[in-house]
DNA sequence: ATGTCTTTTTCAAAAAGA
């Protein structure tokens, strides 16, 4: 039976971690990429090597800040849209779309939001705001959809380690929950979640006070299923060898198993 | 408050964002 892997890494910038996001590429095979905190301008993405990987690429990026991309393992992704619908003011890189091996892929970067509260916190769920009224947009659509990226939010206390010292972070505020949860309450399925109901991996730790040697994580990186995808969902994981490799991103790879069914 | 890492400005050390 063929299956089609959907992954999520936020590799925190493209050009120091190059070495380890084609590594990663050659060990995993996924299918379809989205990559998150590209912090290079357009420019500077190195889209040849990616090419000589296999893949075929678009992204946009920003200086310093931000930037996503999405790889199709094979094939070149067909770009839908470059930004998100609702504010032609908002300048940031932080979401693209594309359609890649029968599947719609949202590839997204939610704003932080710290300090909270305070503008950036403002931004984060106007942002929020935004990506829920695209995604009903999405499922409306009826087609098979996949929004998948860094979400800054763990959604529940069991997707921390310790919620104690971040109850003031953006990440763990009610609003930024309740945003979250809506999302789901559209239909969406948190294909982690779905697949780890007792205990969802953590996908990510933070550079602080050896968060990792303790596996002090938090789950922030989500992949959220349309309902015909959500009837095609094999497995769910997280890549956790690349975060334990020297020089990594505070983030794994988080992927999603679906089932390919033959498409017209 | 702090911890660490990547980026930019400008070529060293510091600031900002996460």
């Amino acid at each position: 039976m063929a299956k089609l892997r959907i992954a999520t890494f936020n590799i925190n910038g493209i050009q120091s971690r190059l070495p380890a996001l084609l590594a990663w590429l050659q060990r995993e095979a996924p299918d379809i990429v989205c990559l998150q905190e590209l912090k290079a301008d357009d420019r500077k993405f190195p889209a040849d090597d990616i090419r000589a990987a296999g893949y075929g690429v678009i992204w946009r990026g920003q200086t310093s800040w931000n930037g996503v991309a999405i790889l199709a393992r094979g094939l070149e992704p067909l770009e839908i849209r470059r930004e998100l619908p609702g504010d032609p003011a908002d300048s940031q890189s932080r979401y693209l779309e594309a359609a890649a091996h029968g599947v719609i892929v949202g590839c997204l970067y939610l704003p932080n939001g710290n300090p909270q509260p305070g503008p950036k916190f403002d931004y984060k769920l106007a942002w929020f705001e935004r990506l829920i009224a695209h995604a009903d947009s999405l499922l409306t659509s009826g087609h098979p959809v996949v929004l998948a990226g860094d979400y800054n939010v763990v959604p529940t206390d069991r997707d921390i380690y310790n919620p104690r010292s971040w109850r003031k972070d953006a990440l763990l505020q009610p609003e930024s929950r309740a945003c979250y949860q809506r999302l789901l309450d559209q239909g969406w399925t948190d294909a982690l979640l779905q697949c780890h109901p007792e205990q969802p991996p953590f996908t990510f730790w933070d550079y602080f006070r050896q968060h990792w040697q303790r596996d002090a994580g938090l789950r922030i990186d989500h992949l959220l299923l349309s309902p015909q995808l959500a009837d095609d969902l094999l497995d769910a994981g997280v890549d956790r060898w690349v975060r334990g490799e020297p020089r990594a991103s505070d983030h794994a790879p988080t992927w999603v198993d679906l089932r390919q069914r033959a498409r017209p």
